[in-house]
RNA sequence: GGUCCCAUCGUCUAGUGGUUAGGACGCUGGCCUCUCACGCCGGAAACCGGGGUUCAAGCCCCCGUGGGACUACCA
């Protein structure tokens, strides 16, 4: 056995923003370095160029970035290793392992639809394979693969798989354009890049095969392979817009947490007991590919939303607060008082499954005037209310206890003098000072609100019900 | 069609020949309670089917069935 450092890639396409599936191929690539203190490498799949975008590139790295995701060299751009991949190209066709064929790509689409239709094969049928062709205009490269044999894959996650040599196809390597198609960039350059362990999603395992052949004919070692089990949607299908958000980023926007989505991630198709929720540090410590499943896992949003609603509930204070305020800030609230944003944060974070809704439930503290949902003042700003309303806004500037425990035994008292129960008095104020029937805990409201605010607003409401409604 | 992969509650999963098949999300009954949450206690809910192997199979083998991936001058 060799104790070669473990290094690893994560080489997505940039033709679109980073989606749950590349997220969680990304993760495990990660987890699985920063186990094994290895190098993590970044690299750019960007030989399509029609399809491929700066922008993409750009957000691919944001989404990385919010995840926590940091990589040890690059990011790479594989179309800027072009001259690398011809050389090699070149290479094989000197040692006779490549050929030019001059075949057009509407020659082959008719073979091919002949072939389904006759139920043969649709692989290349080797036309050029033996003309000892030369380059010309529109010529394309191909691998020449070997039609017998066996090719194993020894995939870490998966166990041994082999595969019939005469399934291989004598792929394209290189396109009339003069770049490398991706079954061969990725060989040239997971193998110049020194890559050890190959992590990626399942979809590339009738790949591998190609691959290997592909490294052999290189003359370089193959690295070692795993390839993880896709992300399907509700439907079982291939996870995609259809089933909701997919991208990253989507996520943050939704007021989720990175630590939850990455939480959320790594349970998917991995496991350690019964453990559900993971520091990262305890993730790089019990990562294991053995312990990655086979099967494909359903994504599943509620589950994701509770464990958004964990996070946020453990999230150290201040870094909750940080992290809600652009979402109060969107609202156009005035926040340059932050210890009382903190404040309210606090009040709010067990009741709170999103950041969004964290937001949407506090904003009673920071709007000027207070926005009456008109059921609940029906209900509560009445007479029948106001009674208790005007004694606690008479009281409060003589309550020395300002605080939570004060403020309940403030008000059990008054209930009980006034012959009602705390819950009418709590329900009563509770819309005065927020307009809503639901709030945090009444006498939390009162402390973060303040004394003045809270008098401010029970005299309003008591003017509403003056003026009759 | 061919090749390859996969198969435990609705979902994510634990399980590695002998278990009342465990946990989590969701659903649900109750408790707590100033509302809503949080929290706590309880419930319903699964080994795809058929053959083997074995004293014994969710775990091993085979065959079905079902799902998925690939089958591009995309990655």
């Amino acid at each position: 056995m060799t104790y070669k450092k473990v290094r690893t890639r994560f080489a997505p396409s940039p033709t679109g923003f980073l989606h749950i599936g590349g997220a969680r191929t990304a993760l495990f690539n990660w987890l699985y370095t920063r186990r094994h203190e290895g190098t993590f490498v970044l690299r750019i799949e960007d030989t399509d160029q029609a399809r491929s975008t700066e922008e993409s590139t750009r957000a691919i790295l944001d989404a990385m970035t919010w995840l926590g995701l940091n990589w040890d060299e690059g990011p790479y751009f594989q179309a800027e290793r072009v001259n690398i991949h011809r050389v090699m190209v070149q290479k094989l066709i000197d040692e006779g392992k490549a050929y030019y064929c001059i075949c057009t790509p509407e020659e082959l689409e008719a073979k091919r639809k002949k072939a389904l239709a006759e139920g043969r094969k649709p692989k290349y049928d080797g036309t050029c394979r033996n003309r000892g062709l030369a380059r010309s205009p529109g010529s394309v490269v191909r691998f020449r693969c070997p039609e017998v044999g066996m090719t194993i894959v020894r995939d870490l996650i998966k166990g041994n798989i082999s595969f019939n040599n005469e399934e291989l196809d004598d792929l394209i390597i290189e396109r009339a354009d003069g770049y490398p198609t991706y079954n061969f960039a990725v060989v040239v350059d997971d193998a110049q890049m020194g890559i050890t362990h190959v992590i990626r999603g399942d979809d590339h395992v009738n790949n591998t095969p190609k691959q290997i052949r592909i490294y052999e004919a290189l003359g370089c070692e193959t690295p070692l392979f795993g390839h993880v089990p896709m992300i399907l949607g509700s439907d079982k299908a291939r996870l995609s817009k259809r089933h909701g958000a997919t991208s990253v980023m989507a996520y943050q926007e939704m007021g989720y947490l990175p630590e939850a989505l990455v939480n959320y991630l790594v349970r998917l198709g991995w496991s350690h007991g019964d453990q559900e929720i993971f520091a990262m540090e305890e993730m790089i410590r019990e990562f294991s590919l053995e312990a990655v499943g086979k099967s494909a896992a359903v994504f599943n949003p509620e589950k994701l939303l509770w464990l958004n609603q964990q996070y946020i509930m453990s999230y150290p204070g201040e870094r909750l607060a940080e992290v809600v305020l652009p979402f109060w800030e969107k609202r156009g609230f005035d926040l340059s008082n932050r210890g009382y944003a903190a404040k309210a944060v606090s009040d709010l974070r067990t009741r709170a499954k999103t950041l969004v809704e964290l937001a949407d439930a506090g904003a009673f503290f920071f709007r000027e005037e207070v926005d009456y949902d008109p059921e609940a003042a029906a209900k509560f700003l009445t007479p029948e209310y106001g009674g208790h309303l005007q004694v606690v806004a008479e009281r409060i500037p003589a309550v020395e206890d300002y605080t939570k425990d004060g403020l309940e035994a403030f008000l059990r008292a008054l209930a009980e003098e006034r012959g009602t129960k705390l819950k009418w008095i709590a329900q009563a104020l509770r819309v005065a000072l927020t307009g809503k029937t639901v709030s945090p805990g009444i006498d939390e409201v009162m402390v973060t609100l303040g004394k003045e605010r809270v008098i401010e607003r029970i005299r309003l409401a008591l003017a509403r019900i003056g003026a009759g409604g």
